[in-house]
DNA sequence: GTGGTCTAGACCACA
DNA sequence: GTGGTCTAGACCACC
């Protein structure tokens, strides 16, 4: 299996909430179905190098949303009554544009500055980045 | 470990400066080597008989000159490398255009894609992302 | 402040469902009432002899339930909102009575057993326990 | 420390039993004393290349024979008084009635009240509590 | 193996 | 001081 979760060091969000973050993703955008089985706590914790605590933090939170569901001994799962509508799709991608923003205007850079450097370090795999 | 650190209260200089100054020498010396543990904050704050938070601001400090680094969970160290000179912070912004465009293909999005989000959310609080 | 949670070192309830259950004892039955401040995290630790995390876990399932509220740096406290009608009351009694039970019955004693130790064991404080 | 515990794979005795008698001898003969912590369930089974729930057998076993004690979070240890005898068992159930009766003390609830509450939960269950 | 609970003790953000 | 996050690593119940 590829790796599922990538965590950021230098994102200054909890890494539980990047784990979140991206299990949300993967079940969003479809790499995870409903009804398919998570790689287990040890697991992602042994490839993102963080402690199985900080791992289950991630998975506990996303039981109360309701998003995956467990069974002590066996695993978890993504929930077969997960709502994945366009709706919660269109909300995850405001939820990725916010946490840029905020995280440039942390480091002193405005829209128009990050605008400017997104095109710049994007030229060389989008030749050109287009806009 | 003997007292590494220590406060002259007829010191003129603040006292996290004073503690900072104590760090450098220790390192300097070899009292401290690349890669060592550094006493816990609270540790210090009890020794020197000061208040966490004051520890804590030079700690800090030392961090954002790059002679200790962190690691949550575990504790401060000396860090291996020497501090960064003034021309690093371009290529720190360009860390975070870097990292914000990943994440952003990780969430299904193109470079326009995400400057349009940007400009979305961002446009309550800049008023349309130029002035 | 008296004590306000008691731990059972022999209830096979996880230490921080027991602590969860004495903070909605102690708000059902009016000694914590709306708006008022618990004791702080660390506090509880050292009272009852556990970990700060395990304290912290029951603030935050009770706070998720919506009991509790918390404002960083300043403390934890009971919910204005709380619902605190007397159908909670009749179901903290139940609840209390079921575990009775399941701690009997894991201790091999059915439940008239278990009614003849209670009275034999209440005769000394109630005077015959009545009937 | 050195290997505790030497199984021998020829030897009739099943493994737990083996790696009781180990501990028990260790304890007799000085290797072990009073208080000592004992290596982790995961440690011996992989010294010993056995499963850590045969392991763990062993150490529950002689924890119900008195020998060992166990802290949750921290590990298990020799005990510093000797296995209690048979008529301990009915001590036992009184404990647990007292248990049960300071827990409905402090839910509000008199011995009366905890009866018949005992009796209406475990209806479904006793079909009245008399059978 | 799995998830779940717990300890000890670190740093961090906030007031 | 407060709550919040994280590490390291233990035992427990279950499969």
């Amino acid at each position: 299996m590829p790796l599922l979760i990538r965590i950021d060091p230098e994102d200054d969000r909890a890494i539980y909430v990047q784990i979140m973050d991206e299990i949300r993703r993967a079940v969003l955008l479809g790499g995870l179905t409903a009804g398919e089985a998570l790689p287990s706590v040890r697991e992602v914790a042994a490839e993102v190098r963080v402690n199985p605590n900080t791992v289950r933090q991630a998975y506990r939170e996303l039981q109360r949303e309701g998003l995956l569901g467990t069974r002590r001994g066996v695993g978890s799962f993504v929930r077969e009554d997960a709502n994945l509508d366009d709706g919660q799709r269109e909300a995850a991608r405001r939820r990725v544009a916010r946490r840029v923003l905020r995280d440039a205007y942390r480091h002193g850079l405005n829209l128009d500055e990050l605008i400017t450097l997104l095109r710049e370090v994007a030229a060389p795999r989008e030749a050109g980045g287009s806009g």
